[in-house]
DNA sequence: TTATGACATGTAACCGATTACAGGTACCTG
DNA sequence: CAGGTACCTGTAATCGGTTACATGTCATAA
């Protein structure tokens, strides 16, 4: 059996295809009996309108693509969550297009979703502005949210890398820390650039020498990272890793090293994954309240798609930046640290 | 500027817009020159083919539908992670829907995507096959991978919550605890109930009794379990958590009290999320690969969707069991574990 | 009583693809 | 050289909605 089209609805309500629209698209006046035959026949024949058709004649998908990157771990099923809840409220479906290991790869995602969403969310670190500007069709709203530099003013959120990791290297010094080792990110990441910039600044205006060890956001790389730095001659006084996962591998490098954190080494990551409050002894990071900022995210979206029909109200502001907020736990500074913020509450 | 239609590129490319449409569906031939002059033109035009306009002529979407509970943790985002893979192998976008708390939101998920998928892959709890029936429209392929019952006899792929509950309170039997605590997850959760099952069968073949703490598969829930167990009389010899989050909570709260695990209590858990490995001690646990169970899905998904429309070659496997494998690590037996299965390799 | 709105409803054009079928061309064969 | 064949290409119907505009109805006012 086909599924109902628009048309059998009209002729079991006895009305015409024009009425059945007006009332499943809510514009229009119809009068309150023609309402309810044609909700019943809807009903009845269990009519769904076809996706295709309506977009066909509208021009509009009620749809967003979302563009990740290939990253393990909890950050992006957070931030899909809190898009999910947004793009829910605002009646729109969500195209998840992930594993993009390189710029070519992440290009063809953005094609191939082209023509079936209203406008897209890109979080791939491999996509500058000249490669999105080449494969987007024409005027599709995007929101970017890689944190890479952002020539072409496009409407933006970003994570402030170089502040947060900053705020981060400036605690472990209040602790009295000076020899401060960073563990980086993955070369080619802008975030994990920011992030080693913050640090390298934030050291040297203490007066100190910053000295960077190479990882790659993966929790392996942190602990391999941490070995390199315990087989050093001078052992460091703190670590701030590039991310939570990295500093994690630190952390069990450490334990596995018998070094005692934070009585030798204190720790400090960033992102705050929920990770970071599970391990002993939990994590100082930065926090970024991910899912809001997927919520964010697609609200911002919303407001771009609107103006491409209204240009009238074109957002004003382009770019946002969001400040990750320092969460000190064990790893710092102990048992000094707040309880409130370690862990969970029970 | 409007998007450019079959009908710019025909022109430019002095053709009929069945020849266009012929070079890009690949359906039908053409003579080289002519197959030139298309790609050109569709190039110059930076042509993308209206997907609705198409998906109203083939009556397809090329695009699957995943729903998903509200849950948090990374097992979700390996699973879509598999998914991504296989969907874009197979030229398939993935629609999401996520955080559904109950069976009435997660209906309404499963409604709003008739007309606009090709095929759902449930994995939500709360459906059961009299509320998928009511919500699905026609004749929709879908995979059940929600854990539940399954009257309707529909394609699935579910995990032997049961056995592997069974391996895992064995192995700890075999380690010669017999005072076995279970941490359950929610009430109403399949997967839930037939890991208890699983419990309860393997202790009662032990000629033991089970106990039963409830959690509802959150790490807190864990946490809150543990100190149950500690505050009762008799501490348990081993305690078999109903997935690894609540095992992680476990452990903690044991390490807060100063058990020792597991010279005082052995803990396994169930589903090897990544972070079983990264605990201190590493989490001995029944391992599912994710990732691989993703793919898994959606191939059989889209055999489900060629079925459609030749019946003849409808897949024989019904309903296909994950096994999941049991994975020692220290939580159970402490150094003996094999290091190979220990966290990660570096 | 009849013109005049106001308002509900219907008719049909349109959105942009796919594809059955018709038509045209060139080559081959008897 | 006529007729057949094979193959490429174009025309136009079709998919299922939305919506501008036409039409019909009824109440109100002159």
């Amino acid at each position: 059996m086909k599924p109902a089209t628009i048309r059998d609805v009209a002729e079991r309500a006895s009305v015409s295809v024009a009425s059945v629209s007006r009332v499943l698209t809510g514009s229009g006046v119809v009068t309150e009996p023609t309402r309810l035959r044609v909700l019943e026949a809807v009903e009845a024949l269990s009519y769904v309108p076809h996706s295709g058709a309506r977009s066909l004649s509208t021009n509009r998908t009620d749809t967003v693509g979302v563009i990740l990157p290939d990253l393990f771990g909890e950050f992006f099923s957070e931030m899909i969550r809190g898009m999910d809840v947004a793009a829910r409220a605002a009646g729109l479906h969500l195209i998840v297009s992930s594993s993009h290991d390189d710029a070519s790869d992440a290009a063809a995602a953005i094609r191939s979703m082209r023509g079936r969403v209203d406008g897209l969310i890109v979080l791939s670190p491999h996509l500058d502005g000249a490669n999105l500007a080449a494969n987007l069709a024409g005027r599709l709203p995007v929101l970017l949210m890689n944190g890479g530099p952002n020539e072409a003013g496009r409407p933006s959120i970003v994570v402030d890398n170089f502040g947060g990791a900053r705020t981060a290297v400036e605690h472990l010094l209040s602790l009295g820390r000076r020899r401060i080792a960073h563990i980086g990110g993955p070369s080619g990441n802008p975030e994990a650039r920011d992030r080693q910039a913050g640090y390298e600044a934030a050291m040297r205006d203490a007066g100190l020498a910053p000295g960077v060890t190479a990882g790659d956001f993966t929790q392996a790389s942190g602990h391999r990272a941490m070995r390199e730095l315990l087989a050093e001659g001078v052992r460091p006084e703190a670590v701030f890793a590039g991310n939570d996962m990295m500093a994690v591998g630190a952390l069990l490098a450490m334990q596995d090293a018998g070094v005692r954190v934070p009585d030798d080494v204190a720790v400090a990551g960033f992102d705050d994954v929920p990770i970071a409050g599970l391990v002993r002894p939990a994590l100082t990071t930065m926090r970024i309240d991910i899912a809001a900022t997927g919520r964010r995210a697609v609200e911002r979206l919303v407001g771009l798609i609107a103006a491409v029909s209204d240009p009238d109200r074109a957002p004003a502001d382009v770019c946002e930046i969001i400040s990750p907020r320092l969460v000190v736990r064990h790893s710092s500074v102990g048992d000094a640290a707040d309880p409130a913020s370690q862990t969970f509450s029970t």
